[in-house]
DNA sequence: AATTACCGCAACCGCAGCTAT
DNA sequence: CATAGCTGCGGTTGCGGTAAT
């Protein structure tokens, strides 16, 4: 926890709603606060914010009150770094939803959406700047889902070698194969033969028949029906269900490498990732190649 | 050892939607 | 129906820690 801050207080009292104002605190939270807090909710329960900092004796908004509980205080907040499978599941389910962090919060049990998004800004959109992409763009988005996520479900594998199912394969085998990056591209992430597995709505998903996708795939898990009440697969939620076959296989990736480097442009080309269509599919090549794919970042800063 | 640059995270802000009056 | 207050969300800021020089 951070050392305590003096209150900032910049109004001069006058009125009383300004000496009101005037008094209340800002900044960083002391441990009085939060034990004041935590005490006050446990009593009292949650809600009502603006009365509860009052009553509590808190000279803080009730907005700031209700912040610090839901993102540090609240008991069932998990802390430490994200998994492989929270973060697979981040980025897939950002893909669907876009900056809808609260929903995305709500799929990570013990997950905040500040921390969601603090995770985007700092992890994700640095790969992206990284790269010169635009973090929204589609080319980004297949980046990910063709270079990254197979680095997440590949490590999610590694961490539980002994699981007889092939289901995180499966879902980089349809994460691929949806999206709209070059057939070279999606044929090295072809996963032959393995059993269908939905990504994220086991029983609601039907890829085949995608209604909702009018269009080109301007998002590719547009196809994916989850649904709010989805049932996350084990394997992005950490019961572990995990698949013998590695990726290297498809991906060519040297299983001791975690980091985006470890894939090397050798690597892809022996896929076929840059031949043909040169329009569409060498960007990765030409802007990749100064850009390296910097995953060890991802995965060594946030080790436990 | 001192300084600088960078990064991660907690907290704040503004806005929109909802609800009670 | 209008309005004020509350709540929740997404974007942004700034502090503190740490790595790099």
């Amino acid at each position: 926890m951070r050392a305590a801050m003096p209150p900032i207080n910049t109004k001069n009292m006058s009125t009383p709603l300004e000496e009101e104002e005037s008094e209340l605190r800002r900044g960083p939270w002391t441990l009085e606060e939060d034990t004041l807090l935590t005490h006050y909710i446990a009593r009292h329960g949650e809600g009502r914010w603006n009365m509860l900092a009052k009553c509590a004796g808190l000279k803080r908004t009730g907005k700031s009150c209700r912040l610090r509980w839901l993102n540090y205080l609240k008991p069932d907040i998990k802390r430490g770094n994200l998994t492989p499978q929270e973060q697979l599941l981040i980025l897939e389910l950002h893909s669907k939803w876009g900056n809808r962090w609260s929903k995305i919060a709500q799929h990570l049990p013990g997950r905040t959406d500040n921390e969601i998004k603090n995770y985007w800004r700092t992890r994700v959109q640095k790969q992206a700047r990284q790269l010169n992409i635009e973090s929204n763009s589609q080319r980004f988005l297949d980046a990910v889902r063709c270079f990254w996520m197979p680095r997440l479900v590949q490590k999610v594998e590694q961490a539980s070698p002994s699981s007889s199912s092939s289901s995180s394969s499966s879902y980089l085998k349809e994460m691929c194969t949806q999206s709209s990056v070059p057939s070279q591209v999606s044929s090295c992430c072809t996963v032959p033969s393995f059993p269908t597995f939905s990504p994220l709505a086991n029983k609601t998903t039907d890829i085949s028949n995608s209604s909702s996708v009018t269009t080109q795939n301007i998002c590719p898990t547009d196809s994916i029906n989850i649904s709010d009440q989805t049932e996350i697969p084990q394997h992005l939620t950490g019961s572990n269900v995990y698949g013998h076959t590695t990726l290297d296989q498809c991906y060519n990736i040297d299983s001791n490498d975690y980091g985006m480097e470890g894939i090397s442009f050798a690597s892809m080309s022996a896929v076929g990732f840059y031949e043909g269509t040169p329009s569409e599919g060498n960007w990765m090549c030409n802007e990749m190649s100064d850009n390296l794919w910097n995953m060890d970042d991802i995965w060594q800063l946030r080790s436990i």
